[in-house]
DNA sequence: CTCCTTATTGATAATGAGTCTCAGAATTTA
DNA sequence: TAAATTCTGAGACTCATTATCAATAAGGAG
């Protein structure tokens, strides 16, 4: 499922060795579409019968967010969140405040108009961060 | 400056006592537009004179918060930066990756689109996030 | 393949923002 | 004034993440 020459690619480009470690951890975030912290993604690791430290864990994440295979998220409660770019478009997300659900969302408006926001301005965009806090409907009818 | 009637509000619905060090804390809340974190505000309360415990800093700040006097912000930088909402309007954040510099922007069509997506999946806007993180005019002429 | 150099790993210590605890201080109530 | 209640400040604690470092593994030269 995973591709391993995006990894391989990322980790020369690094000046990095390519280890069975890094392979579990780069396996694991593609093997779901899910946006788990760094302490989920190390217990499926494991899970999954391979043995990988969590500061290997966290190291490899890091390199592959810095060479963009993964996104970093932050949705506010005191832990990254990871998830896989691998044929996904440019997404954010809607988040409920009562059971923690993430769904995602995408729309053409709201991004020309940052563009013209920051054109206004005469920066240059280069990331941005927009997050719904909601109540779903299963949790608004209970 | 401060507006204290708020503050003698906000604790009184809390049940919660008025007292110096919770004036001070809001007094240096209110004395700038800045996006501060807790030890810079913390910082900035005994340079002016007053002396309150970190402790006090953030509980008061969290009662602040709870009330909507003033507004939590997460930057991404590990630490939480408030502002005061006295006479000022909604707004999100332009923020510079180079030098921290934090702007102001409010889009209106932005703003109801937002209210458009939440409306189509049939949930309750809570809250929402959206930072614009910049390269600003002066960090990228240097 | 074997040796040698260099990178990687994992266990654990360290960090740092934020929270909790609790004894003493301050305020309110009786 | 005395008793009851709330606050405060110092420092202990939490928890995600990062740093350290000795032991291990990878990769290149021969
Ligand atoms: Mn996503
Ligand atoms: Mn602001
Ligand atoms: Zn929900
Ligand atoms: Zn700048």
């Amino acid at each position: 499922m995973a591709n391993y020459d995006l990894l391989k690619q990322a980790l020369k480009k690094e000046g990095l060795r390519y280890t069975i470690q890094r392979q579990s951890v780069w396996d694991e975030l593609c093997a779901t579409d899910d946006h788990r912290d760094a302490e989920e993604i190390y217990m499926d690791i494991r899970q999954s019968g391979s043995d990988v430290s969590r500061a290997t864990v966290y190291r490899t994440i890091d390199v592959l967010v810095k060479n963009k295979l993964i996104r970093k998220l932050d949705l506010g409660d005191g832990r990254a969140r990871y998830e896989h770019k691998i044929d996904t478009a440019h997404h954010d997300h809607l988040i409920c405040v009562q059971c923690g659900k993430i769904e995602e969302f995408m729309d053409d408006l709201i991004e020309s108009r940052q563009d013209a926001i920051i054109k206004k301005h005469g920066y240059k965009l280069i990331r941005h961060i927009h997050q719904l806090f909601i109540i779903c409907d299963e949790c608004s009818t209970k």
